[in-house]
DNA sequence: CCCAATTTGTTCGTATGTATC
DNA sequence: AGATACATACGAACAAATTGG
């Protein structure tokens, strides 16, 4: 790997960011705490602007910090949210093979759990949202691009779900999955007229399942769940194809 | 490229950074490709080195590009690994709980998943490092820390497994589980003598999972994965606690 | 509304270290 | 060993954005 093991010459900003990430660790620096300014990392490294400079940018990067100009401006401890470490996924994935059925693959055993946990979780505004999901994707879409809408909003409801579960690593990986789900949408144009029936019979199982939720029937969200998974995945591995590298680097945003 | 020197609410290194994401979507770059180097992107853009330098930084990061100094050197498109998007998970979770009970409720249905999958895609060399982490682990430890090196060894046992694992992402879950799990290793002791038995069940698991492996029974190979994570988490949380932040900033490397 | 202070954002020039030939 | 090419780093200045008087 690195031909030089000995003595290996480290760049002084990658000095800085583990520094800075030591201090924030050791301080229990809370969201909204403040890093120390550019000028005191000068003083302190005896380095110059240009340098401190990289080690903030690649602390912004990782969306550890934010920062803003003016009088009380400077760098802020932000809350790292699940943006970047979707963004470095999708890089991770760039390169490698993912199609719809090895998102499946994980979606069919993690959906379930997913979905089950959140059980007797919902308020009732969780409820609305849900029921008004299903009434927007029930309605017959007039024209190829309402269905595609459509079809992407049937993963909202996945989405509003993963809202409500307390286990953030167990949500993130939801979402996560429904995130590439949704380019597979449109780049298998799942939309198209002829898969009519496949937005259907993904409405009809989020029906069920939110008669499930009322009663908060644990074990039939979790048997609904699974069995709406192995028939999207019919329909989806229908269309042969794979995930285009173009998607991958975080580009469909909006 | 047409300047923009029209509100420019975004910072440059940040358009320089898309662009050259764009770049390698479009060109169809693959790793050890070279991207533009300093000067080249100085003259496109008309901006000092220093902001390039913060762009170059960005995509250094974010695990896309490598650079070496010298001639010849310069910025190469790297073949993004695992590592950035492990790290930046860990910078999600940072703020967030994440305790044992956690972890399991999604290996107890990610390992299952990725252990069947496997099956038939062993090689002799797998056997054999299965095998003899198998009797690494099994050995009567000497000391509380050949213990704790014991357990942590004990997790390799699933990262060889998600290493042949053919689903990337799958495999990517796995690993940041084990990782996880390693630090509440440490952090719970749960290498202390009291607990070797804990250390026996795993292994006795791990032994039956290698004869299911040499027949090739997924089936079988799935229920006893669960069954060792049922059993596993039982040990697990009966350790309280939670997992340090100290822990979730990429530091226990080495 | 303007002015001044503060802090990041950016530029230019220069120098040094390092790897290749 | 020397020349070349490239990243790395320093320092002084200026520009832009934000806040408060």
């Amino acid at each position: 790997m690195a031909p030089r093991p000995l003595r290996r010459r480290t760049k002084l900003s990658d000095v800085i960011v583990e520094d800075v990430k030591r201090l924030i660790v050791a301080e229990r620096l809370k969201p909204g705490d403040r890093v120390p300014r550019e000028p005191e990392l000068i003083e302190s490294y005896g380095c110059s602007k240009g340098t401190v400079r990289e080690a903030l940018k690649a602390l912004e990067v990782e969306g550890l910090i934010v920062t803003r100009t003016g009088p009380g401006g400077g760098a802020y401890l932000a809350d790292a949210g699940s943006d970047p470490a979707a963004r470095m996924l999708r890089n991770f994935l760039h390169f490698r093979h993912i199609d719809g059925a090895g998102v499946y693959q994980i979606r069919k055993v993690v959906e379930p759990e997913l979905a089950a946990s959140v059980v007797g979780l919902l308020s009732e505004e969780n409820f609305s949202a849900l029921e008004e999901n299903v009434i927007a994707c029930s309605r017959p879409p007039e024209s190829e691009e309402e269905q595609r809408r459509q079809r992407i909003l049937e993963l909202e409801f996945h989405n509003i779900l993963a809202d409500v579960c307390p286990n953030p690593l167990l949500a993130f990986i939801g979402r996560f999955l429904n995130d590439m789900l949704r380019d597979l949408v449109v780049l298998k144009q799942a939309y198209k007229p002829e898969r009519h029936q496949f937005g259907e019979a993904n409405v009809a199982y989020h029906r069920r399942l939110l008669v499930a939720y009322r009663v908060q029937d644990a074990t039939q969200v979790r048997a609904l769940m699974l069995e709406h998974m192995r028939d999207a995945e019919r329909h989806m591995t229908a269309l042969e194809g794979e995930v285009a590298n173009s998607f991958l680097l975080g580009f469909p945003r909006g």
